[in-house]
DNA sequence: GCTACTTTTCATTTATTACTGAAAATTCAA
DNA sequence: TTGAATTTTCAGTAATAAATGAAAAGTAGC
């Protein structure tokens, strides 16, 4: 396989992994096309290179930013706006993870420490709702330190390797 | 809140939630119904409960049980089918991700080593392309010891332990 | 084998999500 | 302050994903 064909099959499947994590399919293509891209490059640039829209750019290129995985660059001389994509796959991880931290995680911690509220407590199975309710919520937490102990791996050797321990 | 209110809720928000992952509304909703159902129901108790289509309703199930999150169980002098949820969260959570592990980490692997077999490799933007698939390699595998670790978690009080201590 | 009951399938329809493209807004240099 | 270059917005359209419902297939007792 050429060079050419391999960097359009990463961008391809890129896309359709992402699509299967409820990422839209062209936003994960132009982080791709960003990932893989060894210069800045402008919106023009995306849309020819994946033969979409210039508003479809734009839109995805936007979210990207407010996801941190995506930053404008300033290239001397020129009018045009460049993008890059931090190469660092261990920070996008991290990012993202962040990102739907603060996205989902909360969101829903909230919507199960209101449903705790309830009034008929010694209902026909309100038992075993709150326990479901608490399970849940004993589970998100519990994620919620993992991807803090994930993210503290990368920094943290001493932690990575106790990591592996257990592997 | 009323329980039944609650119920509702919590029915339509890890119906929304599961939409954000990638995962269909009603398989979700159906999910969550059955989570929080002290006995086994038929496909009628869902088909009234969630106002959805017997069709549906049989497709969706199919796939929980595929993903192995609810099981048909017999009722004694019963012809219909009947359906559970298994309650352990912990199990849920985990039966998720090895799932999920299965079916789009190990293609994604796949993917890499390929994508790794490029013939001009002293080409331009070659060894930058390299890099970003050697590190996803990487770090798809170190995501997946990181979810074994958090699997055996929950077996294992002593590795619990010492993940608490790093939060 | 027949019948009543239940589950499954899948072509069609509906709902949701994503994309386009042109107009509006913004930016910047002269 | 004008106007050319560039970015942003968003109503309309297209593409995709999900749901319906009726017909077909399966099941079990008689």
């Amino acid at each position: 396989m050429k060079l050419v064909e391999a960097k359009q099959q990463f961008i391809n499947n890129w896309g359709a992994f992402g699509t299967q994590w409820g990422i839209n399919r062209t936003m994960a293509q132009i982080h791709a096309l960003l990932l893989i891209s060894t210069v800045p490059i402008t919106q023009d640039d995306i849309m020819e290179q994946l033969s979409i829209s210039r508003g479809n750019v734009n839109m995805n290129i936007r979210d990207l930013i407010g996801w941190g995985l995506i930053n404008r660059v300033v290239v001397q001389g020129e009018r045009k706006e460049y993008f890059t994509a931090d190469k660092d796959i261990w920070k996008v991880a991290t990012q993202i993870i962040k990102e739907r931290k603060k996205r989902e995680l909360d969101p829903m911690l909230k919507l199960l420490a209101n449903l705790e509220n309830i009034e008929d407590k010694k209902e026909n199975g309100a038992k075993e709702f709150l326990q479901v309710v608490g399970d849940i919520k004993k589970l998100s937490k519990h994620a919620d330190s993992l991807m803090d102990v994930m993210i503290k791996a990368e920094e943290n050797k001493f932690i990575g390797a106790v990591l592996k321990i257990f592997k």
